[in-house]
DNA sequence: TAGATACCGT
C-alpha cells in the first residue's frame, strides 16, 4: 500500500477504504477559515564573474546603447496632460505628481511627467522617490510602447550626483523590461557594468541593486549568473551579511538547480528568517528530495502560509498526493488562511487521487472565493474533473473561465483525450489556435496525439506530427514519438511503428518502446516483442510492467516455455506484480475495495451471488468469456473461474446491488482493463440500463448502451 | 527576498 508516482492513482491513494469490515468515510469535510480573495569573495573575482555574464549575454539590438540625452531632447509633440498643472505648495506638488505617474497609461505621458518633473523646483528626496516611481511605472507599459533602456538611462542621469536609489530602480527596470519581453534576461547586469564603469566607487549600491542581479539571474537560470550575483554583492556591495541579498541569492541557487551552493548561503546565515527555510525547502521539493524538505521545513521555527504552501505544492508535485492533502488539512486545520496558490497544489493532489466527494469540496472552496476566476485554478479544476471521471463537469468549469491560457486548453485536451472524446479534442483544438490565438507547446501535442491514438484516427495524427514541427516550430520529443508509435501500433501498423522508432534521431525511452510492446500485446506480434522487451528490460529494468507485458504476449500465443523464462528472470529481480484492485465509490461517500479473486468484502457472498446470476443472463444474450485473457496454463473451467473473480467484476457486481438500473457507476482500476470485462462490462451497461464509468490505469471507459467511448482502442 | 496548473507506453 502507499505506491505513489503512477501517472494515474492506484487504489492504494484513497485515504481510508471499505475493506475487512472496518468502515471509515474516505474524508473528512474540515471547517477552516478562508481569507478574502486577492485583490488584485574580491575585487578582481567579482569583475571576472561579472565580465563571465556580460559576455555570455547576447549583443541587444541597441536597447544597451549608454548614452545619456537631456530628457528634454526627447519631447516630441507630448500629448496634453492628463492631469491638473501643480500650482500647491511642494509636498503636495509631489504628492500630485506621484498620483498622476501611478494613472499615467502610456509611454508619452510619462515622458511629458519626465520632462515636467526635472523643471519643478523639488528636494533632491523628492526627485529621486518621484524618478524611481516613474521608471517602474515606465517598466509596466505593455510590450508595443515600452520604453527602451537608454529612456530609462536618460531619468537615471537627471540627477547629479548619480543616486544609489535611482541605480537601483534603473537595475529593476532593466530586469523587468527584459522578462516582459523575455529577451536578454541579464540586461541588469550589463547596465550595472556600466554603471560600476562610469561611476567607479562613487556611486555605492543599495542591497536592492543585488537582489536584482539575483532574480535577473534566476529567471534566467545562469548559474554563472547567480555565482556573478554573489560576487558582486559581497565584493562590490559589502553585503555578505545582508539577509535580503542573502535571501535573493539563496534563490537564484534555486532557480538554478543548485541546491548546494543555496544550502552553503543558507547555512552561513547568522539570522534566517521564514523566507531563507522556505526557499530551502523549496530547493529539496524541486530536486524531489522530499525527505530533506521535510526535515528543513520541520525546524524552521516560524512557519506561514507561503512556508505550508510550499510543502503542499511539493508533495504534489512529486506524486504524493495523499501527503499533499494531510498538510493542506494540517494547516487549515491550523488556522491558516487558504489562498490561490495552495488551493492550487491541493487540486492538483485531487486531481492525482481522482477521489470525487474531495473534489467537490475544493471546488466549492474556489467558488466561494471567488478563486474560479483565478486562470490557474481554473485549468486546475478542469484537470481536477478530468481525472475524477467527471468530463461534463470540466467542460463546464472550461466553458465558463473568462480568460485561458496554453494550461486550461491542455488540461481540457487532454481531459477529452483521455475520456474517449478525440473529435471535441480536436475541434478545441482547432478553436484554440484560430479562434483563441493561443499558442500551443508541446504538452497541447502530446493530449492531440492521444486523442487521435486513442479513437484510431492514424490520418490525422500524422498530419498533426508533421503540422507540430513545421508550423508552430515545436521539434517532437521522445514523449510525441511515444504517441505516435502507440497511434500506429494500436492501428495495426506495428511494423511502420518499428520503423519509425529505428528512424528516431532522439535517444528512444522506455515510453517509446512500452507503446510498441503494447502494440505487440493487441496484434499478437510474439517474436517483435522479445526484441522490443529487450530494450525495455535495459532501459527499465525494475518496472514490473514491461515484464508482465512480455509474459502476457507469450501466454497469449501458448509460449508457455518462454513465459517461464520470463517469469524466473522476474523472480531473479526480486520483482512482484502488483495485485489488480478495483474501487468503488457508494452513494454514501464510502470507497468499497476490491481484489481480484476477493472474498473479504463483509457482503461476498450477495456480491457473487449477483455476479453469476448476471453471467448466466449475459450468456443468454451471446456472452461467451473470453478465456484467452487468463495468462495463465490452466483448463478452461479454471480460466472462467478466474475470469469472474476479476476486480472490476466483483465492483460492478456490488455497484449494481446497491445502485440498481438506471445510475452511473464509477469504478477506478489499478491496472489495464482486460479484454473480457471489457466486454462484460459493455453488455452489461446495455442488460442492465446503467451507465458504468471505468477509469483503468491510463484512462476513462464510458460504458453506455452496449458501446464504450474507448471505440476499443485502448 | 519565499509558495501555483497541463503531457507518453505497460
Amino acid at each position: 500500500m502507499g505506491r505513489q508516482g503512477c501517472s494515474l492513482p492506484t487504489a492504494a491513494h484513497a485515504t481510508s477504504v471499505c475493506r475487512r469490515g472496518r468502515e471509515k468515510p474516505l474524508v473528512s469535510l474540515p471547517k477552516f477559515p478562508i481569507c478574502p480573495p486577492n485583490p488584485s569573495h574580491h575585487g578582481a573575482a567579482a569583475a571576472a564573474s561579472l565580465a563571465a555574464v556580460t559576455a555570455a549575454t547576447p549583443a541587444g539590438g541597441g536597447m544597451v546603447r549608454l548614452v545619456p540625452r537631456p530628457p528634454l531632447a526627447r519631447l516630441r509633440s507630448p500629448p496634453p496632460p492628463a492631469f491638473p498643472l501643480p500650482l500647491l505648495p511642494a509636498p503636495s506638488l509631489a504628492a500630485t505628481l506621484l498620483d498622476a505617474i501611478s494613472a499615467s497609461p502610456s509611454f508619452p505621458h510619462l515622458r511629458h511627467l519626465h520632462a515636467l518633473i526635472v523643471r519643478l523646483p523639488l528636494p533632491p528626496t523628492s526627485l529621486t522617490f518621484l524618478l524611481s516611481r516613474l521608471l517602474r511605472r515606465l517598466a509596466a507599459v505593455p510590450l508595443p510602447q515600452l520604453p527602451p533602456l537608454s529612456y530609462a538611462l536618460n531619468v537615471f542621469s537627471s540627477v547629479s550626483p548619480p543616486d544609489p536609489f535611482l541605480a537601483a530602480a534603473l537595475l529593476r527596470f532593466a530586469f523587468l523590461t527584459a522578462a516582459q519581453s523575455r529577451f536578454l534576461l541579464l540586461l541588469p547586469f550589463r547596465v550595472f557594468s556600466r554603471l560600476r564603469r562610469d561611476h567607479g566607487a562613487g556611486l555605492p549600491f543599495l542591497p536592492y541593486a543585488f537582489s536584482t542581479l539575483a532574480k535577473s539571474a534566476a529567471a534566467s537560470k545562469s548559474l554563472p549568473a547567480a555565482a556573478a550575483a554573489h560576487a558582486v554583492s559581497v565584493l562590490v556591495g559589502g553585503f555578505d551579511r545582508h539577509r535580503f541579498v542573502e535571501n535573493s541569492l539563496i534563490g537564484a541557487y534555486v532557480a538554478c538547480g543548485d541546491v548546494g551552493a543555496a544550502r552553503k548561503v543558507f547555512d552561513e546565515m547568522v539570522v534566517k528568517d521564514v523566507i531563507s527555510w522556505t526557499s530551502i525547502v523549496v530547493a529539496y521539493s524541486r530536486s524531489g528530495d522530499m525527505g530533506s524538505a521535510e526535515e528543513v521545513f520541520g525546524r524552521c521555527p516560524v512557519k506561514d502560509m507561503v512556508a505550508w504552501t510550499a510543502m503542499v505544492t511539493g508533495y504534489a508535485q512529486n506524486a504524493m498526493p495523499v501527503k499533499a492533502l494531510q498538510v493542506f488539512d494540517r494547516m487549515t486545520a491550523l488556522g491558516m488562511v487558504i489562498d490561490e496558490v495552495s488551493l492550487t497544489g491541493a487540486i492538483s493532489a485531487c486531481a492525482q487521487l481522482g477521489v470525487v466527494r474531495r473534489a467537490a469540496w475544493v471546488q466549492e472552496i474556489a467558488e466561494r472565493n471567488g478563486f474560479g476566476n483565478n486562470i490557474v485554478v481554473g485549468s486546475g479544476l478542469v484537470d481536477m474533473f478530468s481525472k475524477c471521471g467527471f468530463i461534463d463537469e470540466a467542460r463546464t468549469v472550461f466553458d465558463g473561465m473568462q480568460e485561458k491560457n496554453v494550461y486550461t486548453y491542455s488540461s481540457m485536451i487532454a481531459g477529452l483525450a483521455s475520456h474517449g472524446r478525440a473529435s471535441e479534442a480536436i475541434d478545441l483544438f482547432k478553436e484554440m489556435v484560430n479562434r483563441a490565438n493561443v499558442e500551443p507547446n508541446h504538452v497541447t501535442f502530446i493530449g492531440v496525439l492521444t486523442a487521435c491514438s486513442h479513437a484510431g484516427m492514424v490520418g490525422e495524427g500524422r498530419y498533426y506530427f508533421a503540422q507540430m514541427k513545421d508550423k508552430y516550430g515545436i521539434m517532437p520529443s521522445a514523449d510525441h514519438y511515444a504517441c505516435m508509435v502507440d497511434l500506429l501500433g494500436r492501428a495495426g501498423l506495428v511494423d511502420e511503428a518499428l520503423d519509425l522508432v529505428r528512424s528516431m534521431t532522439l535517444k528512444p525511452h522506455g515510453g517509446v518502446w512500452g507503446a510498441l510492446l503494447g502494440a505487440c500485446r493487441i496484434h499478437g506480434k510474439g517474436e517483435i516483442a522479445k526484441v522490443v522487451a529487450e530494450h525495455l528490460f535495459k532501459l527499465e529494468p525494475e518496472a514490473i510492467g514491461n515484464y508482465v507485458l512480455l509474459s502476457n504476449i507469450l501466454a497469449s500465443a501458448g509460449k508457455w516455455d518462454d513465459v517461464s523464462k520470463v517469469r524466473k528472470l522476474m523472480r531473479k529481480q526480486r520483482l512482484k506484480k502488483d495485485p489488480a484492485v478495483s474501487l468503488f465509490e457508494g452513494r454514501d461517500g464510502l470507497v468499497h475495495q476490491f481484489f481480484a479473486g476477493d472474498n473479504a468484502h463483509p457482503r461476498t457472498q450477495e456480491i457473487k451471488k449477483a455476479l453469476l446470476k448476471l453471467v448466466a443472463k449475459l450468456k443468454l444474450e451471446g456472452y461467451v468469456p473470453i478465456l484467452n485473457s487468463i495468462v495463465y496454463d490452466v483448463n478452461d473451467d479454471e480460466k472462467e473461474r478466474l475470469l469472474m473473480g476479476h476486480s472490476e467484476k466483483l465492483a460492478l457486481s456490488f455497484g449494481l446491488l446497491t445502485l440498481g438500473s438506471g445510475s452511473t457507476i464509477r469504478i477506478i482500476k489499478n491496472l489495464r482493463i482486460c479484454d473480457d470485462c471489457h466486454l462484460f462490462i459493455r453488455l452489461v451497461s446495455r442488460v442492465e440500463s446503467v451507465e458504468i464509468v471505468v477509469r483503468d490505469n491510463m484512462r476513462f471507459h464510458h460504458f453506455k448502451n452496449g458501446e464504450c467511448s474507448c471505440g476499443g482502442f485502448w
